[in-house]
DNA sequence: TTATTAGTTAACGTTTACGTAAAGTAATTC
DNA sequence: GAATTACTTTACGTAAACGTTAACTAATAA
């Protein structure tokens, strides 16, 4: 128990289901060790766990996680790739910025109805 | 041509396909008038169309935009589904907070290895 | 008249990210 | 020793949003 994880445990924590966890693990993002045939995972493991979800929070597919988490294990002295992601992430901060603005646009359509609503009573 | 659009114009104009506009057809939302067999879409059905792609953008499902489209449609004296919306898109918005907050984790993330790099050199 | 262009319907295929049994094992509890 | 708990693997199922032929039609250009 000391810094040492069940599935469930994992799966309690972040709110997500076991299964999830072993699909991630089937698509090569996690490896957790194993005892007997059950699976344990250290701090570490839960640490990349919490990357996958940030993640996926940001839109990107369980494939392109999987490179990046790749990429955190590898050498950080590959500056080309880390470039990569820093491309990826922006691209993804440019999505969010038109869905601002869509949020905003949605918003003010609503104001418009509801102030025509207000106009008729 | 008056205001009329045939429905490669309009993929082209949205960048979209015309596979896509009219698999909204089938699923309710939208629906151009036909001369013969083809499609005419309306100034009207325009701006549907550029609302259903605001609410993709959105993350919002095409069973989602269907409702919201159904309810521009009503009368719009309907208070309460207008509430619905926007508790919808305040959610929403609630999500984008937080991505934009793991952005800046991720990207304070990669300014730690990027320094760490430097360090090396 | 014969291509070419632009559109049509119908229907099966594809990807992603899991959900959901089914059937089994290993360790603990009563 | 029987039941419960917590896992395991295998494998088929599912929903969303189109992509992709295939086969056809109608109008226009050469």
């Amino acid at each position: 128990m000391d810094g040492l994880f069940s599935i469930n445990e994992l799966a309690e924590a972040f709110d997500i289901s076991a299964r999830a966890i072993r699909f991630y693990e089937d698509k090569g993002l996690i490896a957790p060790e194993r005892v007997g045939s059950r699976r344990v995972y250290t701090k570490r493991d839960r640490g990349r766990l919490q990357l996958i979800l940030r993640g996926k929070r940001l839109g990107f597919s369980l494939a392109e996680i999987r490179e990046y988490l790749d990429m955190y294990d590898q050498d950080p002295t590959q500056q080309a790739q880390i470039r990569l992601l820093l491309e990826k992430v922006s691209e993804r901060r440019m999505q969010l910025e038109q869905q601002m603005i869509d949020i905003q646009d949605t918003l003010s359509d609503l104001e418009d109805i509801e102030t025509q609503i207000k106009a008729r009573l």
